[in-house]
DNA sequence: AACGTTCTTGACCGAATGGTCAAGTCACCG
DNA sequence: CGGTGACTTGACCATTCGGTCAAGAACGTT
């Protein structure tokens, strides 16, 4: 296990899990061995537990640092908008375009959720983002924006929808992000009923 | 492999396949050896293999005769209703309480669409369901029920927001199905807005 | 150039794993 | 009762896995 990161050092790290990552999403997670990794990579084995303690610690980092880029990007989209309901708005945006640039990472969370050892890790993201949604949801509640319903179902139930959108259109059909964010929005915000 | 099956070696399939399918879901598919299953059945290892060609195979008809099952009800629960919004609704329903009685399931399907092996046999019958589905909202829209929008879209829109309902109310926090069923279908049909 | 630290190698290890099979046991039928 | 085919056993096998480690290369510092 190291001790102190050299830039080279830092690079290594970068590459194997960036590297591990896109195995880990391409064949799964079990299936990709220690030796898969280093050897696509013309490493020996030793460099891989040199930076990481364990393949498990590794897709735990992997996770961890997924979420942090993705949390911080959704609340850089939101910037200081003031109505709520276009916060979610752009929430909604940001995580797709972020998905579509990072599209290894949506098998890789859909698997972690999973498997008992790396559930927590999302649990706890995901508890965040719900909270976060939540919030835009009640204070658009208090201005009247929208109906008095439970913010949190309505926050999930988004972020269930948003995330089949992604999925079925972004990934497996390649539509183009805008018309499926529109798609995701207007649903999110009308249902099917529609304005 | 097997030739023909008595009744106590349709029996013994029976019970193979319901208690490989709880240790799949518990403890993931490939964290669960084939020694596991079989021990924890007191059997030997031939028996497994005797009723199946391999650990994959099994898995693929598990999850086959679970999505069979489940658009059973389904389309059991829709009966002859008439009005298309009602038959979403209803189907809606039937879903999440049928997730609710084979909750095992849920954490099945979702491993298997990480897994390229088993993404396919998911694949062919998600793409039944939400053509099913689509069916309905386009007569819906026909009758000037709902708004004129992509009926695919909304289908999935639908399946992605009652799944993540089902997973945290149902399955998270234990909560009763009807109240989850009616957020579900509060959220599918109006949206954040509400009526 | 010499030295300590960071980094790399790859053979090696014990512990599984999925799958096989020769040898039996069991149930049913004539 | 004897025989036939459906089932069961569990030792066995080749292979692979995550992880270790002694040895050495590369690098930064003085």
């Amino acid at each position: 296990m190291r001790r102190k990161l050299t830039q080279r050092g830092k690079d290594r790290r970068r590459q194997l899990m960036d590297h591990a990552a896109a195995l880990f999403a391409e064949r799964g997670y079990h299936p990709t061995s220690v030796a898969d990794i280093v050897e696509t990579l013309g490493v020996g084995k030793g460099v891989f537990y040199w930076y990481f303690p364990s393949k498990e610690e590794l897709l735990s980092e992997i996770l961890r640092e997924s979420q942090q880029d993705l949390r911080r990007r959704q609340q850089q989209a939101i910037g200081d908008e003031p109505n709520p309901v276009v916060r979610i708005e752009l929430g909604i945006r940001a995580t797709i375009e972020w998905f579509l640039e990072h599209r290894k990472n949506f098998t890789l969370f859909q698997f972690a959720a999973t498997d008992e050892r790396f559930a927590p890790v999302l649990r706890r993201n995901h508890d965040v983002a719900i909270a976060d949604a939540a919030r835009h949801i009640k204070e658009a509640i208090v201005e009247g924006l929208i109906a008095d319903q439970d913010p949190e179902v309505l926050a999930e139930a988004i972020v269930g929808a948003c995330n089949q959108l992604t999925l079925t259109y972004v990934f497996d059909r390649n539509e183009p992000v805008d018309r499926t964010a529109e798609a995701a929005v207007s649903f999110c915000l009308h249902g099917i009923v529609g304005k």
